[in-house]
RNA sequence: GGGCUGGUGGUCUAGUGGCAUGACGUCGCCUUCACACGGCGAAGAUCAAGGGUUCAAUUCCCUUCCGGCCCACCA
């Protein structure tokens, strides 16, 4: 007997303390049976868990939960991803220490104490879920592990020259004085000045040159003017002579130009923007430099040298008209790159950085894309257009000090690179010493004072949870299933590929699921700056993880949800529904052994033949990810086909087996037994915890398994399947809802007494004695209607209320 | 601007070349022995707009409008 009520409250944690307890989701490296191994999103320890990683990691989870009852062992880790600038801020603001005034080993250590204490407290909130984990399978990016592997990877790669070293155009932020990432710019609209310059060429007329950058001046390394723009034509192959430096430039043809916009001539500096950077590789001209890392200009600059950007801006505007060289100035509102932390706009300098070549490579790994699988398909074409969009190779180095270091020494005497032998990593050469003297003899060395990329650390995420289990290392890599959301295939999903064609020539696995984000109720993405986050913590409180999860069930995988909090509340009838149907099943089937019967009367039939259709498609749907469908196909055959209808027409029998015989009692018995557990079990994946509760109350003592969550998954079977049985239940059930009208209309209770029903279908004969006892009528007949009460497609019917 | 994706009753969602799902909300009836966090019933959608293919289109094609995401955002 189930207790009277369900108390999400207490019986979700309980469960989930049973599981790890009972080590139900405990990976076995000696497992026989066939390995899923999950490449799990690594979140980074940042505050909270948001609503957004409730809603993706609980999809994820009801595919691992499906697989692991389809007969999987099941290899689901869970790292974190700890070596970027949110677990700086993260760091710094727990402890009060900086950063910047710290050693990077001394900061890694804190990092790594840090995490040790705030970890069990953040991964509460991933528990809290249900995420069926086995939670002993745990990385950081940052620990010793992930540096040793992501450094092996750098060596490895370099070793097969992958890896090279290139002085090159970089972004950098002159407040900040450090190298940034693109995901780190942050656009904004600036008021600024167009100025027209005008240049004297070699053909004596002269051009005039639009510009927001006049203090570029003196980088100016080309004219760019359109090919068929008939005003420059005369221009392209003469030169322009810069003011004031005199030297002279080439003035040529470049389809990138567009005529409408500013003068239609287009001066090229080292550097303005990006598009400077990439007619530079395409004109193999070299640079001239003359932006300093403290944003000044140097020397090349000749008299604006020392001046920042806006300074010399003015001085040069000074000097152009003095001249008569300006034709006009416009003031233009425009988006300007600013680093997000500071908004100062980003200038382009040359740096020393790693690149990882892979523009040779765009081919194989389009194809890689095209062998895995994706779930959604559509999902596919952001990481082909990705690719085909690439113009540079993967640079690899920042210019920070916390992250894993750059492994690598130069020679101060020759300059030769030398790098760590792979016992002795991770190392930090800024530290740590070679072993050896250089081939020069000389063993004066310095550290390449550079981390790497987050992302060349997690692109390894494959390699570095599977090393975990050495002894299985081959049955886990590559692995079944990356799991992720969409704003990341272009960096984590496509450079995990890269670094597994590169290193073992092999797709990093075999399937890829892309679900979508939970928006705010308008639709709107959340985020802290709108105010409009939803903590999942508060609706768990209120609702339990088993409703959260029924809501994220609710949305196509890869597809947005706006999140609503009617749906959590549906979310919550449905699993006070589910246990109010158990516990009326269970109470009939108290010491029941199940045991498949010979006979079955023709509602058994009709119910077990329906739920093999559920088994059948439920199936189907977790198999290709569509979790929701499995969910909606469920949901609406527990809720109608069984409670409002079945349970209603099995009462009789459960509640008077004197009045049957006994094959009726056993039929009705095992029908309740067999698909009240195929119900629990479809929908066990995404509502673990009711479903758990109601096993370990009765279905453990029959079915053996220590969990429902390694119980095995149902199976079509069928010999249940009959459908004339299923035609003429459905002819019953319509009946029944007929008179179900009938009263509802009259305004009569459900119990009303009925004298007599006569239907015209001869179809649910088998049936009268469940349809008269089901509405409370004395007596259902099979017969010709002549006056009709009611008619419908498949009969006309009837019936004569108790005067 | 480019790519992808979506636009279905008041709200949110499923779905399909042939009477359009379900949930929430609304209204009416019913306290029936699992459940009032329930049951029964009702109202409510020209399936964004226009054009095309077809015997037939919400479903396929084209155009337009609107939303979302990613990318490029202009010297």
């Amino acid at each position: 007997m189930l207790p009277k009520d369900y108390d999400f409250r207490e019986s979700e944690e309980r469960l989930q303390k049973f599981w790890e307890h009972e080590g139900v989701f405990k990976f076995n490296p000696e497992s026989e049976m066939p390995i899923f191994a999950i490449d799990t999103p690594p979140p980074t320890v940042s505050g909270k868990m948001h609503l957004g990683h409730a809603f993706s990691y609980s999809q994820q989870d009801f595919v691992v939960r499906f697989k692991r009852m389809s007969g999987f062992e099941m290899f689901y880790p869970f790292g974190t991803d700890d070596n970027g600038l949110a677990t700086i801020r993260l760091v710094e603001k727990m402890t009060g220490k900086k950063e910047k005034f710290m050693s990077r080993k001394e900061f890694i250590a804190l990092v790594l104490e840090t995490l040790k204490q705030i970890r069990p407290s953040y991964v509460r909130d991933w528990k809290r879920i249900g995420m069926s984990c086995d939670w002993s399978i745990y990385y950081t990016t940052i620990d010793d592990h992930c540096r040793r592997i992501s450094q092996k990877s750098f060596i490895d790669l370099f070793k097969s020259g992958r890896v090279y070293r290139k002085r090159t155009p970089f972004m950098w932020c002159p407040e900040c004085r450090t190298s940034i990432a693109q995901v780190e710019l942050k656009d904004e609209q600036k008021e600024s000045h167009f100025v027209y310059m005008k240049f004297d060429t070699s053909i004596g007329e002269q051009i005039t040159i639009a510009t927001t950058r006049p203090e570029l001046l003196p980088a100016c390394v080309m004219v760019h003017v359109h090919p068929n723009d008939e005003r420059y034509k005369k221009f392209i192959g003469a030169k322009a002579k810069i003011p004031f430096f005199n030297r002279e430039v080439d003035i040529m043809a470049n389809a990138d130009v567009d005529p409408a916009f500013g003068s239609g001539a287009v001066y090229h500096c080292t550097f303005g923007d990006m598009d400077d950077v990439e007619w530079l590789e395409r004109y193999k001209i070299p640079a001239i430099e003359i932006m300093g890392k403290d944003g000044r200009l140097n020397e090349l600059a000749g008299k604006y040298a020392g001046l920042k950007s806006n300074e010399a801006r003015n001085a040069i505007i000074d000097d152009l008209k003095a001249e008569n060289r300006i034709e006009k100035i416009e003031k233009i509102t425009h988006v300007v790159n600013t680093h997000e932390r500071c908004a100062t706009p980003i200038e382009i300098l040359m740096t020393e950085q790693w690149f990882i070549r892979y523009m040779d490579l765009k081919g194989d790994f389009l194809k890689a894309g095209s062998e895995m699988n994706w779930f959604p398909a559509f999902m596919r074409s952001r990481y082909d257009n990705w690719i085909k969009g690439l113009k540079w190779d993967w640079n690899v180095s920042r210019q920070r000090s916390f992250g894993v270091p750059v492994p690598v020494w130069f020679c101060e005497k020759c300059g030769n690179i030398m790098l760590p032998e792979e016992t002795d990593l991770p190392v930090d050469p800024t530290i740590d010493k070679p072993k050896h003297a250089c081939k020069c003899g000389s063993r004066s060395f310095h550290g390449d004072p550079d981390v790497l990329d987050t992302w060349a650390t997690s692109s390894l995420t494959p390699q570095i949870a599977a090393s975990l289990y050495p002894q299985a290392y081959g049955r886990l890599y590559p692995m079944s299933l990356r799991p992720q959301a969409h704003d990341i295939i272009t960096f984590w999903l496509f450079n995990t590929v890269v670094k597994s064609r590169m290193h073992n020539n092999v797709n990093p696995w075999n399937d890829i699921m892309i679900s979508g984000w939970a928006l705010d109720p308008s639709g709107k993405k959340m985020s802290k700056s709108k105010g409009n986050v939803v903590e999942p913590q508060a609706l768990m409180d209120k609702y339990g993880a088993d409703a959260l999860r029924f809501w994220a069930a609710g949305s196509k995988l890869g597809e947005d949800l706006a999140y609503m909090e009617k749906d959590f509340v549906t979310g919550s009838k449905f699993v006070t529904k589910l246990w109010n149907a158990s516990k009326f099943a269970l109470m009939h089937l108290q010491g029941y052994e199940p045991v498949k019967p010979e006979k079955f009367s023709e509602t058994d039939k009709w119910l077990l033949t329906k739920i093999s259709d559920i088994i059948k498609v439920s199936t189907e749907s977790f198999e290709n990810y569509e979790y929701s469908r499995a969910k909606a196909e469920i949901d609406n055959f527990f809720w109608h086909t069984f409670c409002d209808y079945y349970l209603e027409m099995a009462k009789d029998r459960l509640y008077n087996p004197k009045d049957y015989e006994e094959w009726e009692i056993n039929s009705a018995k095992f029908t309740l037994y067999y698909t009240l557990l195929a119900v629990l079990k479809i929908i066990a994946p995404i509502t673990p915890h009711i479903t758990e509760e109601i096993y370990q109350h009765h279905f453990k003592r029959t079915e053996k398994h220590k969990s429902i969550h390694v119980s095995e998954w149902p199976k079509y079977d069928s010999s249940l399947v009959n459908k004339k049985s299923e035609e003429a239940g459905d002819i019953a059930t319509d009946v029944i809802a007929a008179v179900r009208k009938f009263k509802s209309a009259n305004a009569m209770p459900m119990n009303a007494p009925l004298r007599y029903v006569t239907v015209d279908s001869v179809a649910v004969k088998p049936l009268l004695r469940d349809i008269e006892k089901t509405m409370k009528i004395e007596s259902v007949r099979v017969g010709s209607v002549k006056e009709k009460t009611i008619e419908t497609e498949r009969f006309k019917l009837a019936l004569e209320i108790m005067k």
